[in-house]
DNA sequence: CCGCATCCTACAAGATACTG
DNA sequence: CAGTATCTTGTAGGATGCGG
């Protein structure tokens, strides 16, 4: 587990430590997804990292691992109602980050609101 | 300076991702300080990584760093309009991680909220 | 006092091969 | 399919000594 009883602000970067742990619940944030799946949408991460980024999201609460017994075997993957919490701070992170970069990709496939514009190109996301 | 050009969320994370970046920041939050300063009040950065990361956060424009041509030279270091809107993210970051971990320290000296409470232990800091 | 240069270590992450 | 085991690599960070 990640070290807690400290400063909170710590713990935050703590939970979001490792270098794909943002990038795991922000393609989990439409819905679950199985571990290959997962694995095929962030593209360059290896398994070896995926099973331990999600083991250690998963002891800090944030996802939830639901073993189905089949076979072949399948594996899914969901944000917990935490996981789901900790979106209103990647919105303000977001907010900021466009506000200091405002030349990011117009759009960034596997950010949870640029996602939505593709279709959607016309209204205001934000705010 | 840290990549940008890509998702604003992980442009954030690029930013504020130094183990110490967000604690210098929030270091220098009451107001500019110098070098040895920042160092001592800190306690167990090394002084290659701390200039690093002074350098790092002014590159990215969230210092500034101000030299007095004196004898014995002072350096002294502050945040700019930049470095003080990325304290949003932080509130955000402080909310959720006191929700997720209740029984943090209940005081982190080198929390600009936190560190409030020290004197003015009966309001609530929060909100 | 401030901070760069150099060297070194520890750990996160990648590659690959194998298993229930 | 969904992992583990093992080995290798890259890099952030630490220690120390010198210089403006």
């Amino acid at each position: 587990m990640t070290e807690k009883g400290i400063c909170p602000i710590q713990t935050v970067f703590g939970i979001l430590g490792g270098k794909w742990k943002h990038r795991i619940l922000l393609e989990l944030h439409p819905g679950p997804m199985r571990y290959n799946q997962l694995a095929a949408s962030i593209g360059t991460i290896s398994y070896k990292v995926l099973t331990q980024q999600l083991r250690e999201l998963e002891e800090d609460g944030l996802v939830c691992r639901k073993v189905y017994p089949e076979v072949p075997p399948r594996v899914e993957y969901a944000l917990t109602e935490m996981g789901e919490s900790i979106f209103v701070v990647f919105r303000e992170m977001r907010r900021w980050g466009l506000e200091c970069d405002p030349v990011h990709e117009p759009v960034c496939s596997h950010c949870w609101k640029c996602r939505g514009r593709e279709e959607n190109a016309s209204g205001s996301a934000d705010a």
